[in-house]
Formats: structure tokens, sequence, C-alpha cells
DNA sequence: ATAAGTTGTTCTCAGATTGAGTTGTTCTCA
DNA sequence: TGAGAACAACTCAATCTGAGAACAACTTAT
């Protein structure tokens, strides 16, 4: 038997009946604070609670264009913007009975977003939200989401450390603060404005003058801020480690 | 309709028709050299080509199951070094027509093992072997999975930078100099001997001595080297990061 | 037995990087 | 007009890194 008659003679329904899906972990900073996006379920298993945008992968679409095609339909998103939008693949879950319909393997993914507007619900989503992370824990999720998205937040936290990432959440043109501010508010905390502003500039790649200024001041006063624009790099060397935090203490 | 209803009523064969498999990229080092598990495929499509080891997932069985069972019945590892041996999964690979038969989404692994036995054939595969992967570039591999092994080695080399698996490719007990080695060769470039001990060292829970040291000096003559055995840390903080290479210099 | 060579481990030291704080200036708001 | 805010640059000590030297403990070859 040669390939063409091995392919002829085969079915694709001797194999078992799995269902892959593409969900989306898409993060956004709004007034300060990071951001998630949730649909409700509308229809049957989970319907009435909140979960990942995601759906069935349909037959002739790679998985980041479904992924990003679920975005599109559940934000309303569109030209431009989405196009912008940083999109990874996150890690794929498939633990048998995570969906009591059948055996589903889910891909997720991974979002960065500058500031968007909010969502327009989609066909299969009642409603869509932005919603901060903090708020999180008061929420039941669907499906295993909830791990998702602790996967997503942590895989978010670290690569701000070496890769450019953190100008995703921004537009086009930013300052050093504003830059500082993506990695506090992912990061949970405070950093030093001198250093970091020391740090951004001497990684070769990271950023680039556009030699303009902002229009104005800060809202509470201070000078105008130089403005920037994101470099060629692709990975940042060296890196911008977080602190170390109590895991290291033995 | 409520959930038991729609349950009820459900048909797994309204959805796309979609096959899952895991497959593995498997490292080990030998002979001072990075190899890596490869079967040659002993059906269509691709048959006679060599390919990483994987197969369709189970019904019942988890992702990293399956990975762990596709190993096993490749290599005919089984017991102890089968459970010592570290697995983590490293991407799923979904381009539509990845696969001549049908839409395929493979869950790749990636595993760390010690030296490992030769391989024994298993069902699937005419034959096991493996191979350094210096010689990987003028093998002809089955689907896309010269695109997996490269991802899987880039994640191995950055593993290394940040966690302490590089002990995973060591027995139980190990000397400074053979934890370097493995940085060495999965790196590919060699490092400062005295600033490398200083560096494992200093870094918490990444080894502790046992108190004892090697029997014999090296094979070349010099002292006998203390041994140490894997400490508790996950992560390494701070990190070993590998020496910056060109793409650094802009 | 001895010599020659190798290697594990520790040390030194200069240069780079980091953390913390200060200064000067420009801006907003009251 | 004054008070407070904050961008940007600087200082300085502490720490970390890269490169090399030192030295004792071991090997093999003679």
């Amino acid at each position: 038997m040669n390939e063409q008659e091995f392919l002829a003679g085969y079915d694709p329904r001797d194999y078992p009946a799995v269902a892959v899906t593409v969900d989306v972990v898409a993060l956004t900073i709004r007034e300060g604070a990071l951001h998630l996006l949730l649909v409700r379920r509308g229809a049957p298993p989970f319907e009435g609670h909140w979960a990942l945008p995601g759906g069935f992968v349909r037959p002739e679409e790679d998985l980041a264009a479904g992924a990003r095609r679920e975005l599109a339909e559940e934000t309303g998103l569109g030209g431009e913007r989405l196009r912008r939008l940083h999109l990874e693949q996150l890690a794929s879950y498939g633990v048998p009975d995570r969906d009591p319909r059948m055996r589903v393997v889910s891909v997720a993914h991974l979002a960065f977003a500058p500031d968007l507007p909010d969502p327009a619900a989609g066909s299969d989503a009642d409603e869509a939200l932005w919603l901060p992370v903090s708020a999180l824990a008061s929420r039941q999720l669907a499906f295993d989401h909830a791990r998702v998205i602790e996967d997503g937040l942590e895989r978010a936290r670290s690569k701000l450390e070496y890769t450019p990432l953190a100008t995703r959440f921004l537009d086009a043109e930013f300052t050093v603060t504003e830059l500082r501010g993506v990695y506090e508010t992912v990061w949970g905390h405070p950093l030093h404005p001198g250093n970091f502003h020391r740090k951004v500039l001497s990684v070769p790649g990271f950023v680039e003058s556009t030699g303009a200024s902002t229009e104005r001041g800060g809202t509470r006063g201070g000078p105008r801020a130089k403005l920037y624009r994101a470099g060629d790099a692709r990975l940042l060397h060296p890196a911008l480690l977080r602190p170390a935090r109590e895991e290291t203490v033995r």
C-alpha cells in the first residue's frame, strides 16, 4: 500500500472524537489596573458563568487565527487595533473531564492590548466585559478557566522581564513613566523611577526616542515627558528582572 | 432546557473532526553531546521517515500522561527511570494541513532524562534511536517535527537559565563539573569553571552537598570532586544567564 | 618512584550593574 | 504667585560578573 492508497482508504471517524477549542486570556490596562476580558456563557454547559472568550477551532483555520477571530467576535474589535494586538500561544489544557460534553482540548492563548473600547457581545455571549484581575476571586469561572488565567498572568509577568512586550499595553508613542506604569501594574508593586529610567534607556533596542515630548505635563504637575516608541529588539538583553520576593529566602 | 437535558441531547459528532496527538522532544546527554529520541515511522504518512515519538491521545488519558505513555512504549523505559524523567508541555501545533490524513493538533512535550539505554522499538515504530542533535540537519523529518524540535531546543536552553532542570540530565548525585558539562553541551559553548562553581553554590536551593566525594579523580587527573544532589528550589534566583551572543549587538 | 600534566576548588581584582537617594528644573493646580 | 508633583539626570556604596591565578589532589606515563 503506497501513501496515495492509504489516504484514499482513510476514515477520520475511526479516531476518537476530540474537540479542539481556542481560548484567549486577553489583558489590558485600564485606569492603572490590569483587566481581563471575560464573557458570560449564553449556553450550557456553565450557562450564565463567566468564561474566557473562545470557541471551537474551525476546520480550515490555524490555532492563532482562531484565537484572533474569537477575540474579534467577542470584542467587536477589528482593523488596525486587532492587528497591533500581541497574541501568543499560552498552553493547552486537556484533562479528560474538563468539559462535561465530550473530550475537549483547549489551546489557550495570551493577548496584550492597549486600552480597548468596551466589548460588544458576540453570538455566543450574553455579555462581555473587562474585569479587573483583582476582582477575579469573587467570580465563579467556567471549566478550568481559573487555572488558565493564573498561568496566563504568570506568563505575562515573566514575559515583561525578558521581552519588550510591555510596550504592547501602550499606544505607539509613550513615555518612560507610562512604561513603568505597565510594569508596576502587571508585577503589582512600585519600581524606583530613576533606576527604571536608566535601565530602560540602557537596554539596546527596547525603546527609541521620537524626539517629541508630551503636549502637557502630568495631571498633577511636572515637566513634559519625552516620547518613545518600541524599538526593534525582540528580547531584552540584559533583562529587567523583577525584584526577588520571599520565594528566594530559604 | 436545563443543563442535564442539554447534555442528553448532545452529539459530539456534530463538531468538526479533529484528532489530537502528543509528541515528545526527549533530550539526553550521551558522551558529552546532546541527543534526541527519534523513531522511524512504520506506516503512512511519511512512512520510513524519522519522527518524534508520539501518537494519538487516548480518550481517558491526560495530555501529559499520554506523552509519558508514548515515551515508555517507544523506549521500553519503565519504573524508576520513567518516573524521574522531567516532562513538561512545550506547545501545540495545529496548522490545518500539517498532517495529510486529517486535521491533527499535536501537543508537543519536552523531556529531560539522564543517559538512558538504547531504545526498544515499539508497536508503531520500526526503529528508534538517540540521535545527536548536531546530526539533525541531514535527516528528513516527518510532519513539522523539525520546527517542533527547534522550539524544544530553544526552550531547553532557556529553561537551564532560570530553573534547576539541568540536574535532570544527571543521576541523583553529581559533581559541579558534571553540572557544568550539562550547561556547556546544551548551550553549546564552554563556561568559566571557577565562575560557574561560585555561581551554582551561591544560588539558594540549586544544589545541596551530600558530604561525599567521588571515588576517583577525573580520567585525566585532578582531585576527587565533591558530590551534590538537586536542591529544593524550583526556580533559580538569581538566574544563571547565558552570555549574550551577537543578537545583543545593535 | 618520580615527573608531567590535569582538574576541582578557592581566591583576587577590576569593571559593570544595581539599589537607594539627591538635585535641578519644569510643569499644574489652587 | 506659591506649593506640590514628577521627569530626568546624577551620585555613591554594595553587589555581581568576567577573567585569571593559585594550589593542592589526583591521574597517567616514564
